[in-house]
DNA sequence: AATTTGACTGACA
DNA sequence: CTGTCAGCCAAAT
């Protein structure tokens, strides 16, 4: 599997995640087979934002701990991204530093790779 | 060619 | 709760 391969095994992964369901980036590299490249999930992420065909629901990736990585900065990225979760009906709960969380217990989706 | 970075994770103090 | 450390690897510097 090369690079573009991989692009593409996050972008199908990540196309599986059912609506008002978030995952994380470690799950994800799981799915396709490579747990030790969460990193790369990420990076592959990053390289959408256009648009694509079908959609990618990036948003719907946070990280392990069910915090939406912040990336920079300003509100770029990180509130967009609760934006979209909160449309989608998940509730995202945010502090008073700016902490935007979501609860696993009910929003978690995690497959047994095989179990897709 | 060598070093650093990064939308990460898990374990531990 | 916060902070540190090690493991990971393609890409960027």
């Amino acid at each position: 599997m090369d690079g573009a391969e991989f692009h593409a095994a996050v972008y199908d992964t990540v196309r599986l995640i059912p609506p008002q369901k978030v995952t994380s980036y470690g799950h994800i590299a799981k799915l396709i087979g490579m747990p030790n490249r969460s990193r790369h999930v990420g990076q592959a992420l990053k390289f959408l934002t256009a648009e694509t065909t079908p959609p990618v629901p990036w948003y719907r990736v946070i990280s392990s701990s069910g915090t939406i990585s912040s990336r920079g900065p300003g509100t770029t990225g990180a509130q967009n991204q609760s934006n979209e979760l909160e449309a989608e009906g998940v509730e995202v709960t945010v502090g008073r530093t700016g902490e935007m969380k979501v609860d696993f217990s009910v929003y978690g989706w995690f497959p047994e790779p095989g179990s897709i």
